[in-house]
DNA sequence: GATAGAAGTGGACAGGACGTCCACTTGTGC
DNA sequence: GCACAAGTGGACGTCCTGTCCACTTCTATC
């Protein structure tokens, strides 16, 4: 009944990717990327994409179910990224003591324009429309930006983060991107949202 | 060459709608109405519709090219509704002497969230991603709060009104009461981030 | 009313995307 | 080098879309 003991103590016995597979794993990341940046994300088929990495519909789907989550395993890495920052980094992303709620959620912000400018077409396939919600990624963003929140003192924190992070929607940056509004425009206005809402009130 | 005299004033020659297409455009109307209120609007076809109003395909196609136009037709006279109170409306919604930006703004998102409140099948069938951008109505959301975005002064009140209209997205009102968040924990919080971006800082 | 022609109708059709299934091939541990 | 698990790829059935066109119904006119 119980686990042999000279088993390695991992709960699944790592089944190791074979050669082959992680080959096709490449394969299909890099034709994704590659289609995701080219043309607008949500036409992006997985027949495209399986053509493209030059593999079987059948291998394509294998591993990934949707266009979502191979968009998901291209941006992981670089949400994670930062997440550490946030969790980790140098004030005003990270913590700090000198550095007050209004000034982190700005910092968050400028740091979200970023990753929005080098890789919307990446969260326009991950996170479009109400698939956004349901990502790790949202409720890690969520978390922190509750955390501010309350931080500031805010009433009800909980609903002001879902409030705080719907201007971070890819579909508007690229409406407003595509407006002809500047990167820093979006930062500055952000960075007066952030201000007005949990900056120290007179 | 001159228009002729006699003729009505209308642009169009007014081509009357015949009784038989006035009354499949009313059992259109309805059922798609029926439909996407009891169903996930993303999840209704085109061919339900049909069925469900007892017509051909063809003839739904004729007038409605897609889901997305009849969901707008559907809401359009709500829509409009609303526009006329913010214009000629009694304030703090509409104009007036003794009424600031940020209670106006407070006042509109109030109005909105009733909007969404009653409509969210149809504002989700409509103005689902970005299919919201380049709606006549959010056209005109923008327009009246970039206008008070201006009298409050902000600095860019164009990228503001985008920024501030994010948190209306119908799909995150329906994520935020999917997960139990009340309607006027909404409202609250949309009235917390009205007075702290418009409202007159000390 | 009868009628001509415009307006409207509905279902068949082709195209494309999805997701599954399974006979075959390839890699890996023994 | 063998056996078998893991991986592969393309054919298949289903669903939805949007168009097309032969047919029907309405309405303006006489």
């Amino acid at each position: 009944m119980t686990r042999r003991p000279d088993l390695p103590l991992a709960e699944e016995p790592a089944p190791r990717e074979r050669a082959d597979a992680a080959r096709n794993r490449a394969r299909v990341l890099a034709a994704a990327e590659k289609l995701f940046a080219e043309r607008d994300p949500a036409s992006v088929t997985m027949d495209d994409i399986a053509k493209a990495a030059g593999i079987g519909r059948g291998t394509l789907y294998r591993r990934y179910p949707d266009r979502v989550s191979i968009a998901r395993a291209l941006l992981d890495e670089h949400e994670r990224a930062l997440q550490e920052k946030l969790m980790r980094g140098a004030p005003p992303l990270g913590p700090g003591e000198d550095v007050g709620p209004a000034d982190r959620l700005a910092a968050f912000y400028a740091a979200m324009i970023d990753l929005l400018e080098t890789h919307v077409h990446l969260l326009l396939g991950a996170e479009t429309g109400s698939a956004r919600y349901s990502t790790g990624a949202y409720g890690f963003w969520r978390l922190h930006v509750r955390h501010l929140a309350q931080q500031a003192g805010a009433a009800d924190a909980d609903t002001l983060a879902d409030l705080l992070l719907a201007p971070l929607a890819p579909e508007l940056y690229r409406y407003q991107r595509e407006n002809g509004t500047s990167l820093e425009r979006i930062s500055t206005g952000l960075a007066e949202l952030a201000h007005g809402t949990l900056g120290s009130r007179a």
